[in-house]
DNA sequence: CGCCTCATTGATAACCTTCAAGACCAGTGG
DNA sequence: CCACTGGTCTTGAAGGTTATCAATGAGGCG
């Protein structure tokens, strides 16, 4: 694990925690989350930093408070496929393993609320609460994966970033479905980044961007910036169940 | 779920079980197992038959003893995708969700050690070692579907297929990494089965398992069977971690 | 035998990658 | 102030890989 050192650690309350309700600390009791409290150690990356490798020793596991974090797979050859993206709640880390199973990387700035790997691992064996909760979040990760699987399997480029912006501004507007207005957000990723998670190359990114501009669909701004203007319309570009 | 008409319900003890060991059930006490054993009901399934609709309410939940199982999801226009292949010991639904959340098909002939998914819930609450052990087996499958993400997204057809033969050539043979001996093993999928789990045609599997044959890599037998001489120069086909 | 499913093979075309060039921007140092 | 550099992004041209369409063969079963 990276040590932060351009972000020096910062201790917050639970309490006044962004992702208290919906990380892993989400059903705990009063005493639960008190230890949890006592254990935690806030840290900050830097976009492009890594925060862990596959394959080496990955002796902190947490939630991501705030900010992208990307994992992939890198083949020998150097192709390379990211896996998930991990967003503010998600948690980060396999309680029981030593070592990362993937490269894990800061998309964009990412605070990080870490535990001792051996430390919460105790604490997970006699909170029943705190187990449950990691498997409904890793079942749901499993979900994501899954559907993911079906973009990168099956669905033409056009719609794989279709589904991105999709995914991206459901999240960012609490746009379920009636967004008739218009949704504007940041992408916060870089081209490269997206290419990497939707199994295409960067120019091919581009092209389609382009593309979906040219026909009205979106407009980029400034800033990696996008706005949508008929949401509904994007997303039956995605191509289907999302 | 569809009900095993042709295949009528059968009772094997937990002890003589096949997956006892491996299962959802492999660290469980005398007393659970026992438990187990009173609201478990083994279901064959023909091959082909469906066993839960993606959507539809799948009231019974379990462990695959034998036999191979799909999950698969379909995009609106018809194209497919397959996102895990659910072998032996796998434990198939998710407790909580009273719904099925992807088309779920017998690619063989299967046989199915299903639980009213309500019992086991309940079950569930009170064996922390049952539950433990879920999130063991879903975190497994978790690393799976990314595994298969990076194929899905970045190899190359001729690589998928080997990546394909190698995953089935290890479960079958045992065969770590010194296979030095000739494997021979029967797929039991169709090429559309195949197909659809490696995100290509099935005209693409015909041609690659074609192609790999004439190089003499493998060799093609009668139903659905392989032959792999050089286990080692397959996996080097394969493009890499696996 | 006819019909069905499953599998193979060929021809053609579409889609996406690769290779290449250039625009834009921020930061740095002369 | 401006040139230079590195990173990010866009766009074009060419080529390769895989999908699509189509024909045929092999095997199982009524």
């Amino acid at each position: 694990m990276a040590d932060g050192v351009q972000f020096p650690a910062v201790r917050v309350s639970c309490q006044r925690c962004d992702v208290r309700g919906r990380a892993i600390c989400a059903d705990c009791a009063p005493a639960e989350l008190e230890e949890l409290d006592r254990i935690k150690l806030y840290r900050r990356f830097a976009a492009g930093e890594m925060i862990a490798w596959a394959g080496e020793r990955m002796p902190m596991i947490g939630s991501v408070i705030e900010g992208v974090a990307s994992l992939s797979s890198t083949l020998p050859d150097g192709r390379r496929q990211t896996v998930g993206l991990m967003l503010p709640s998600d948690f980060l880390g396999r309680p029981g393993r030593d070592r990362a199973g993937y490269d894990v990387q800061a998309a964009t700035e990412v605070t990080f609320c870490m535990f001792r790997a051996q430390e919460f691992e105790r604490l997970l064996e006699r909170s029943p609460r705190l187990s449950h909760r990691l498997l409904e979040m890793k079942l749901d990760e499993l979900d994501v994966a899954r559907e993911w699987m079906v973009l990168l399997g099956r669905k033409t480029a056009r719609e794989r970033i279709a589904s991105l912006l999709v995914m991206f501004g459901e999240r960012e507007a609490g746009a379920r479905d009636g967004t008739s207005g218009t949704i504007r957000f940041p992408l916060r990723i870089t081209r490269e980044a997206m290419a990497d998670y939707l199994g295409v190359t960067i120019e091919t990114v581009s092209r389609q961007l382009s593309q979906l501009r040219r026909e009205g669909l979106i407009r980029l701004l400034e800033s990696r910036g996008v706005e949508i203007s008929d949401f509904a319309a994007l997303r039956r570009e995605a191509g289907g169940p999302e």
